[in-house]
RNA sequence: GCCAAUGUAGCUCAGGGGUAGAGCACUUCCUUGGUAAGGAAGAGGUCGCGGGUUCAAAUCCCGCCAUCGGCUCCA
């Protein structure tokens, strides 16, 4: 038999002979990797480790580690709960079942059977049945006739309709034991290595996403080739259900919901408010040194203003409706965005070049109206304020307030420790250009400029083509938070649109007119998601700086509240936030209550403390640091605080 | 908006066709204590809202609202 050539991806090369598999490669070269292999590209292409490979090629393997290798086990792993559901609720159909970012799912019609997350255990129980069956998961190449044979005659009508738009000679089936699916692949080999099964949710989903079509079931699920590694998992769902930002916001006294009020309208308690104030302050301050100036607009406008902006016309039948008012025909909006209202700013005065970059910033409260079942906490409502600013510039200074603003949203990821973020670059389709506004330069010029100040930053941002928005490119921020969860802050967003729509002017110093370009950019994104996303990030424990109440002075006993009292006064006149909890409780149960409740410093007092002018300073989490003085502790929390925001 | 689930005290939750339960929190009293839960007593609910079935509904049925998990959407 001939042999081929097999590159690795260190560039080595051996020889095997024609029809070899990834897995016989694998094995090879360690009897370890065979075992842990999971899944194989060839010549980039993405290939199943048991698939003969006949021809020279460059070959990667893929283990657990690799997001390929995931993808691979979770993939067949949703085979396997296709066939577990096909033989427990005979007659379902089958939609489509993908792997996805944790885990997979599948699309099915349950037919005249209900499935309720009652039976997730004996769904469970079956896919480790099938699972320890070790059955091979085998490719075949078919026809198109005979696809639309084979699952017609199952009556699978969804699969039917998928082979129907697929070209022939490019259809694929996936079997194991008693099931056989559609399916591009890449598989595993067998279902042996499948250790640990968890059915996580149902739902419902519209067969490809088609809310006019049938309504299919959708049941998730999570696998693992460790049945420890399940165990880590659900820890961590528990660790991030502990981390919601609602049980947090609710416990912590930050904001609440009434349904007197509506659905999706936050209420900021004090607490919360005060923890706003001290974002909004922080941001003011940075954005005061970078030249921005501070509006208010009115939180209504003129429906008129929206026609111009064309929001009317895109958004006005899903949005809140007109308010009317008694005089006939004049209809007002709730404010949807701010950035019309900052454009009827910058139409106010004359503009010249020397004015620009213009930038006006305004903490504002804006209404959407967000279907019912989409709406989520802080993250998703219906009225919330976005740290907003609006910059207008000539397009030759586009790169430069890139940088300017990276920088703002550098300052603040640091000064909240998302250490761990990621940035897209959202350009146009380069084959659709007809779907965008504004013209091949100044498109060419804006990317460019996002390009260039990516690279000038070092930022590593991920480019993704036909993302932009259909009136600009934009460059979003992404943090990841302690549980490795990612969230979209940040973003920014050139505008050629409302400019024109607008017919925003200003003065060259060639004395003639020329239209700005407009930058959207909101650091947090609205200060509610932004508080949301602190919360799950750090559990409650806020930074120092922010945190709702910095010190707790807690007395041994009544004997010596008078004295905690003075304590605290001293530090309040100091800007320092504290309080006394001075219940008739014993030491022990107050300094439990505290840690509960994330105080970042509890300041014991009793005889000792109240005769020498001290305190005991405890710090949460960390436990006893010690007395000191007053002013002594004072200054050091007030230097913990400038250190962070300063830097 | 659609599908599924849930809604009982401030919070977490049990119960369930015959006058409502626990723990924590709260109030009062006893205790006056040195680094993660001292003791006792008390108060607190139209069981989400509206309708229906029933001698009787928190419990069963229907509708609505809200929340939760998804889908769709997201200026």
């Amino acid at each position: 038999m001939a042999n081929i050539n097999i590159t690795f991806p260190d560039g080595s090369v051996k020889q095997f002979e024609s029809g070899v598999t990834p897995l016989q490669i694998a094995e090879s070269l360690s009897s370890q990797l065979a075992r842990d292999i999971l899944a194989a590209s060839v010549n980039d292409k993405e290939w199943d480790i048991s698939r003969p490979i006949t021809e020279d090629a460059t070959i990667r393997l893929f283990k657990w580690e690799d997001p390929e290798g995931k993808h691979a086990f979770w993939h067949s792993s949703a085979h396997l709960l296709a066939e577990a559901l096909q033989e427990l609720f005979p007659g379902v159909k089958f939609g489509i079942g993908p792997a996805i970012e944790n885990g997979f799912y599948y699309d099915i019609d349950p037919g005249d059977n209900t499935i309720t997350s009652a039976d997730f255990p004996r769904i469970e129980k079956k896919m480790l049945e099938l699972a320890q069956q070790k059955q091979p998961i085998v490719r075949a190449d078919i026809s198109k006739a005979d696809a639309l044979k084979l699952f017609g005659d199952r009556g699978e009508q969804y699969k039917c309709e998928l082979i129907s738009e697929l070209e022939d000679g490019h259809i694929t089936t996936y079997t194991q034991g008693s099931f056989t699916d559609l399916c591009r692949g890449p598989h595993i080999a067998t279902t042996a290595p499948i250790k640990a099964v968890k059915v996580t949710s149902l739902a419902g989903a519209y067969w490809r996403g088609d809310e006019k079509r049938n309504q299919l079931v959708r049941v998730y699920g999570i696998t693992f080739p460790k049945k420890k590694m399940l165990d880590e998992y659900l820890v961590l769902l528990e660790e991030a259900k502990k981390r919601d930002h609602r049980k947090l916001g609710k416990e912590m006294e930050l904001f609440a919901f009434s349904q007197n009020v509506g659905a999706g309208l936050p209420l900021w308690l004090p607490k919360g408010t005060a923890l706003r104030d001290r974002l909004e302050q922080f941001l003011r301050k940075i954005q005061k040194q970078y030249g921005y100036q501070q509006v208010i607009t009115p939180h209504i406008g003129n429906k008129n203003l929206y026609v111009t902006s064309g929001h009317y016309a895109k958004y006005g039948k899903d949005s809140f409706q007109p308010i009317h008012t008694p005089e006939e025909g004049e209809e007002y909006l709730l404010k949807p965005m701010n950035c019309p209202h900052h454009c009827e700013i910058f139409r106010a005065l004359p503009r010249s070049y020397r004015d620009l970059p213009l930038r006006l910033a305004e903490f504002g409260t804006v209404y959407r109206y967000e279907q019912s079942g989409e709406l989520h906490g802080l993250t998703r409502v219906r009225g919330f304020t976005q740290d907003d600013a609006h910059i207008y510039c000539a397009p030759d200074q586009i790169k430069g307030e890139f940088l300017k603003v990276m920088d703002i949203i550098f300052y603040i990821f640091k000064a909240l420790k998302f250490d761990n973020f990621e940035a897209q670059i959202s350009l146009r389709d380069p084959n659709h250009k007809e779907k965008y506004i504004g013209s091949d330069e100044n498109w060419h010029l804006a990317e460019q400029a996002i390009i260039d100040a990516c690279a000038e930053k070092g930022l590593k941002a991920r480019t993704e083509l036909g993302e932009a928005a259909f009136y600009g490119p934009k460059l979003d921020f992404m943090v990841k938070d302690a549980l490795g969860r990612k969230w979209q802050l940040g973003t920014i967003q050139v505008d050629y649109n409302l400019p024109e729509r607008f017919q925003l002017e200003y003065t060259g110093s060639d004395n003639q007119k020329h239209r700005p370009v407009m930058i959207h950019r909101a650091p947090f994104g609205s200060m509610e998601r932004f508080v949301a996303v602190l919360l799950e990030h750090t559990a409650g424990r806020f930074p120092l700086w922010l945190a709702p109440e910095q010190a707790v002075v807690l007395p041994i006993s009544e004997k010596f509240n008078d004295y905690a009292y003075e304590v605290a006064s001293q530090l309040n006149a100091l800007d320092i936030r504290a309080h006394v909890d001075d219940r008739n409780e014993k030491i022990g149960k107050k300094i439990r209550d505290n840690e509960l409740k994330r105080i970042p410093y509890m300041l014991i007092v009793g005889e000792k403390e109240a005769e020498n002018g001290e305190i005991s300073v405890r710090k949460q989490g960390e436990g006893d640091k010690g007395s000191m003085k007053i002013a002594t502790f004072a200054a050091e929390l007030t230097r913990e605080v400038n250190e962070m925001i300063n830097q």
